[in-house]
DNA sequence: TGAATTTGGACGAAAATGATTGAAATTTGT
DNA sequence: ACAAATTTCAATCATTTTCGTCCAAATTCA
């Protein structure tokens, strides 16, 4: 691997993470411990980087523009802390479906360095999972634009060719006896199939969808886990027994 | 092969992968390695890249910038000017294929009120598309970042769906004797498939287009119409003879 | 043919790499 | 809080890879 290659990817790594270990250095590039070493050294010297014991950390400047953007809606504050709880059982080298819908999507920034494979049916996500450098694939099919989602016997066919270790959907209701309803049949069908594909189901929901029907059913309680975040006692004993629930603890 | 042949395999090669040993240069050559050597100096006198031990580095200075700045701009009315041509040729009911790439988007505005449908492999054409009220199928795949296309065995399969009145390409060289060429192998799988579905194929070209050669070979120029604009007669006769050309008469 | 240019291989010099080792820093255990 | 254990660091050295130059062979051009 030629120097300027690993530059970047030093300072690639660095960019996403804020810190990284001189040992994945090593793991990504091939090269030895020396080799990363030299170049941590060089990188320094032209304040690319700050050396810190055990690795490399990004600079100060750049740092603080990170933290800068961030917006807080009730609704979407909800939302991300979600998002993240189920971010965080996506394992090292899974591959997984990211269903289309607001709630998938607040998942992205949170998908960073787990080293996966991501497909997908939101044509709104793409560009936010390749900004932050996943493998990503989308199903083909009709793009229909309310909900900027790939449907369609085209898109059936399309995600028939994967497999996945863990897939999260999106709904827009969830009822004790109805499952899991959504409002189109088209997108219903393409939640049953990746609901199929995938070895776990994972449901996002914040606490306005609970106890909601709506037109399409997509699938019994029991063929999903529901992720959520706190929501009242009595409420939840009404789903505990039909399925799994892992409830975030703010 | 000839000097000026192989500069502009590496200045291609440079381009794409930004860094490039020498052992690949000589391997796609077949030259020796002090031909490249001596290729890599004068090309560096030029300043047209980076010396690197181990091979050469795309020089990100002022120069990058100011080329692709100047590319961006200079050609965009020529672009617009020839994909307003080539919407032009599309006929009511017409079922289209959009390649990915700047030249196909910006045929997207001239799409209007056409009662058309699309299909596009471009992830970037899908908001203009949708905003336009024109009915968009995507092929599915893998989602490549630089060129915001969709590439890949499931784009293939996914294309292969589908049959087309027209398909509209971008292309990166238009050569006499080696065709249509582009940088990527897979994008070039891509547009091959799509020629084979459609009855017809035009591939637009500004003028920075002609006598280039990329990489990977698409086709055989009687295999697509070409779309362009005023270009000068004499270059326009070597075409001439192997296929058809539309010029657009400013 | 003969001169000029281009090419390919050889060889010593230079640069980069990887392994080793003892010192320094950090973590762990008590 | 202290010392032992572990990890990380910087310096050094042998090895590998790459560089530049030279020269002979091949090709091109006149």
């Amino acid at each position: 691997m030629l120097t300027p290659e690993r530059h970047r990817l030093i300072l690639q790594l660095i960019k996403e993470k804020s810190v990284v270990k001189i040992q994945e250095i090593v793991e990504r590039t091939g090269s030895s411990e020396s080799t990363i070493r030299r170049d941590l050294n060089q990188l320094e010297q032209e304040k690319q980087l700050k050396r810190v014991h055990g690795g490399a950390a990004r600079l100060q400047g750049k740092l603080q523009e990170m933290s800068m953007v961030e917006k807080s809606t009730k609704n979407l504050q909800e939302k991300k802390q979600i998002a993240k709880y189920a971010a965080s059982l996506i394992e090292k080298g899974d591959c997984i479906y990211l269903d289309a819908g607001s709630s998938t999507y607040e998942m992205i920034p949170f998908l960073l360095q787990k080293d996966i494979v991501v497909v997908t049916n939101g044509f709104m996500h793409i560009e936010s999972l390749l900004e932050n450098e996943i493998t990503t694939y989308l199903i083909g099919g009709y793009a229909k634009k309310k909900t900027r989602a790939m449907i369609g016997r085209g898109a059936l066919i399309s995600l028939e060719q994967y497999r996945f270790d863990k897939c999260f959907l999106g709904v827009n209701g969830i009822h004790p006896e109805f499952g899991y309803t959504t409002p189109d049949q088209e997108e219903a069908l393409i939640k049953q199939k990746a609901i199929s594909l995938s070895r776990e189901a994972f449901v996002l929901a914040d606490s306005t969808k609970f106890a909601e029907v709506s037109f399409a059913n997509v699938a019994a309680l029991n063929k999903a886990t529901i992720v959520t975040n706190e929501i009242d006692e009595e409420i939840l004993k009404k789903y505990k027994s039909k399925t799994n629930i892992k409830v975030v603890t703010a």
